[in-house]
DNA sequence: TTGGCAACCTGTAACGTTTCAGTATATTGA
DNA sequence: TCAATATACTGAAACGTTACAGGTTGCCAA
């Protein structure tokens, strides 16, 4: 016998967001067979099923997702876990970018969980696992042994990852070729004569510093040149690191006369050095980079460029994830980007 | 097809996420108290309050979202809204990590909601608030009389606009003083002996571009330079573009001795565009650019640069939406960022 | 003694969804 | 004809939380 104000009861007009019961009332079935239809079970008559449908859309029903993530636990979230320090520059845009690509006619959104160099990288996975916070995981910085994705493997929630793993176990990741890149671009500095090369590499502890590493080695042996060690020096390090041993290392009498470089912006830094030394590029040296936008040969256009594709990485991953949450195998979700031939300034 | 075992009625054990009524069976308690003591409220005892707090750190209590949205219709999450196409470039990851940063420690998360050219700019907008998807929202591209600031404000959701309205209604903001910038940038020019000077423009429809072209007008006849027009170059035009229309700029007979431009990768179009002209940064021209990251002094060293901060954008966003969101006036959460001073390459 | 009141605690309902265990009606098989 | 069965639908319960409207004590003033 109580007279509250019940809110949605009866209401088929009203500025109240429709929610199933307000389908329910408009059509005059039962909120379960109304939730049913919607998701086009099959013991709901088929007249029933497209009225229900057609309703819904006239008054623009959308499922409340705090509703359905309370009952079912599905978030309809995928989280890319970010480093704040390192993962400095555009790519991390382009990831989210091609991410929001694939999420874009699905009631997936797209959350960005950060992590800083303070903290265990495991610290935000496993905030999300706890929390139940999102059906997929995005992340990135790949170690060969990476505790985060055998973490997720064994809580069995889907993710991929931005590079690859080297654990023995199966799950979906998105990487670029770095040893092809690697081993192109010491060729091509060998076309051009260059014979004592030194490598600029990734982080020392992820998976891609390897590949790097290994493209670039095996080259050198195949093509008959020799390695300037420069192992001082990776791209995490500031512009100025970079800089000056770049400057340190071109004033010795046994310097590279060519450089391979995993990220445009420590290419501008080695460029800088270089010139700080004295030495002009395509002259002394020559320097082979990679770039994930097209604005190194507005640098110097004497540098040669390999394109990576970041956008397209994000688009993979998401991709890969949403397959694994749908029932993929883990292992078919997988994949590998070539990278584009070592370019020179085009006209 | 039910993957949950559930049933989280008396276990004291388990690996099952502890809840309410997990809390309430370890204390002796009843629901609402354990709910009331975990948020402080007065009426309940200091001993009892410190007691389930005492139990729900060491158990790792964490309130379930889902829950708490459902029930109260807070979610917890602020949206930055992006335009997929425009926003290129390192500075929307900046304003990520700044957003980042505020809600470090607070129980919000942070979703990406794109939209790309095509679309109305207030559909992303729209969404959010049609499905109750976010407590506050940030927005950018920001125009003098804004479709989503001002719809925002009917609606009553809090948000923050990074640039300006002109509307004449009161919201939250940040923004750089482009003015300051336009009119330091030319007072810079005039310094070094520049007076025929040429502007590339944020987009049209944007706030700041009028704040730069006012800044850029008062200050060329405060020291008597004159302008060079150039309206069919603006920072969101390709590379490509800027560069062939700068070429051709500067080879007219009347061409510009002094550019200023709004944005880092369009200088560099601009100065590919000079160099192919033929002439030479510093001696023939000089150019005052904004920048983001601190890379176009290594580009070159002739450049003029002006910073501005992109996290601190971000930062201020997130403070500003937060205060609304916890019940700040609206007018008290406005920001304007001064321009470094105009920066001559340092040995 | 009684009533009033403050201090502290509790059960129930509700948010919107899906699942479980049905019910009612029509259809079929013997 | 009756029972078995298929078809189409439905109410109630539950997910975890908070708001509401109480309920018990114990103490104090009258």
């Amino acid at each position: 016998m109580d007279r509250r104000i019940t809110r949605n009861d009866d209401d088929a007009s009203g500025k109240e967001r429709p929610t199933l019961k307000t389908l329910a009332f408009m059509t005059g079935l039962g909120v379960t067979t109304v939730s049913r239809a919607l998701k086009d079970a099959p013991e709901i008559g088929a007249e029933t099923r497209r009225r229900v449908q057609l309703v819904a859309k006239q008054i623009g029903y959308r499922p409340n997702r705090a509703g359905v993530r309370l009952r079912t636990g599905k978030t309809n979230v995928i989280s890319l876990v970010l480093n704040t320090e390192h993962e400095l520059m555009s790519f991390v845009s382009d990831i989210i970018y091609g991410v929001t690509e694939v999420i874009a006619d699905t009631p997936y959104h797209l959350i960005v969980t950060p992590y800083s160099r303070s903290q265990d990288p495991l610290d935000p996975v496993r905030y999300l696992v706890e929390t139940g916070s999102a059906d997929g995981v995005i992340i990135s910085r790949t170690q060969p042994n990476d505790p985060r994705a055998r973490y997720l493997l064994e809580r069995g929630i889907p993710f991929a990852t931005h590079g690859r793993t080297d654990m023995g176990l199966v799950h979906p990741y998105h990487d670029f070729d770095n040893y092809a890149f690697a081993n192109e671009a010491v060729r091509a500095l060998a076309g051009k004569g260059r014979n004592r090369l030194a490598l600029v590499t990734p982080p020392l502890g992820l998976t891609y510093y390897r590949h790097t590493v290994n493209g670039f080695a095996d080259a050198l042996s195949e093509v008959g040149a020799s390695e300037v060690p420069f192992n001082t020096v990776s791209i995490d390090q500031s512009i100025e690191q970079i800089r000056t041993r770049t400057a340190q290392l071109m004033q010795r009498k046994d310097r590279p006369d060519g450089f391979v470089s995993s990220a445009a912006a420590a290419t501008l830094a080695i460029v800088a050095g270089i010139e700080d030394a004295g030495l002009k590029l395509g002259r002394d040296v020559d320097v082979v980079s990679k770039q994930s936008s097209e604005l190194l040969h507005l640098f110097r256009r004497e540098l040669l460029v390999v394109n990576e594709n970041f956008r397209l990485a994000g688009f993979e991953l998401a991709r890969a994830v949403m397959g694994w949450i749908a029932g993929q195998e883990p292992g078919s979700l997988q994949s590998l980007s070539k990278p584009s031939e070592v370019l020179a300034y085009r006209g």
